[in-house]
DNA sequence: GTCTATAGCTTGATAGAC
DNA sequence: GTCTATCAAGCTATAGAC
């Protein structure tokens, strides 16, 4: 029992950092090994499952720092403007000013997409949830918190795809700058 | 000198839904020999340079399908709206209502991605340029007109990444009822 | 212009030593 | 827990017959 090079987190962020960037099917094994510093044989050891394990794991640990990081100033007593400013502030930090993208966009691409699809899918939705209470405790009626939440996560989402697309990403920080407006009026 | 099974428009239209589908390192020889019909030494008497010149004439062909097709309505003469309407008309028949990708997306992704960045930038820009156009005609200033069109293309973009990753449409479509308030401002 | 056959490399994954 | 060595399968791409 050699000592790990790597702890989980770490590895989980660092594969986190290579599927946004490349993907699935982009992601090979030879760049996961030269990005974690551990040859293929010792990721089959920490992941028995293989590639496929290891996107659900890491979609697993996002869960757990959206949860944790991301969306937990929404929960704390604050006003609602500095909650939604701080929430934004580490949406922005997660995504690194709009330099990395949304997994839920580059795991839902190709062959492979319909095993990840249902956790995909959920995590969209806690996410969504989470957005939609805060928009409806700022008084907004069940149907409009719906429509603003949603218009929050394609605005990012939209944002994230220009930027990658065209390296403008302007757009990204406005939309972030425009989550109070959106998401509680204010 | 064998008859042509399938014609280069007929072509580059199988090769566009594959890459919507795939993205570019997902889209295997294999995958675009069956989608095509042709075996890959025919594929390569079509594409001499591979992968790389297939996507670069997807794009291409892309590009004229939006000047000819897409963003045609936006030089006759009828009102503005029914000019708007018609276009979203044809954006959501491109898209199959949400069920495809958009190739700007999909191919701005990976390691190979730096090969058609500045090809990816430029359709971004043409298409926010006819837009813009439209709602400078419209009535709006400069700032703010180039302020609705990204705007379009963001929710556009966005939405349909939520479609692929949750399978919800609704979102896209409302995107495209919404693009005459937003473009024309009515 | 399409095909079969094949080359050479990379892929995801495993066996077994330390 | 990490490593080197190895495997079969898949990949992109090419040669040459029809």
């Amino acid at each position: 029992m050699a000592r790990a090079k790597i702890n989980d987190d770490q590895l989980l962020e660092k594969l986190t950092k290579v599927f946004q960037v490349y993907g699935y099917e982009g992601a090979s094994l030879s760049l996961i090994s030269e990005a974690t510093g551990l040859q293929r044989a010792s990721l089959y050891h920490r992941f028995p499952g293989g590639k496929e394990q290891m996107v659900e794991d890491v979609l697993s640990h996002v869960d757990q720092r959206f949860e944790t990081y991301l969306l937990a100033p929404l929960k704390t007593e604050k006003s609602l403007g500095a909650r939604v400013r701080e929430m934004g502030k580490r949406i922005n930090e997660f995504y690194v000013g709009g330099r990395r993208s949304c997994l839920l966009d580059t795991l839902s691409l190709g062959k492979q997409s319909g095993a990840f699809r249902k956790h995909i899918k959920a995590s969209f939705t806690t996410w969504l949830g989470a957005l939609e209470a805060l928009a409806k405790e700022a008084g907004f009626g069940a149907i409009e918190a719906r429509e603003r939440s949603e218009q929050a996560l394609i605005s990012i989402e939209g944002t994230l795809v220009m930027a990658r697309a065209t390296g403008n990403r302007k757009p990204f920080k406005r939309a972030i700058d425009s989550l109070p407006g959106l998401l509680i009026g204010a």
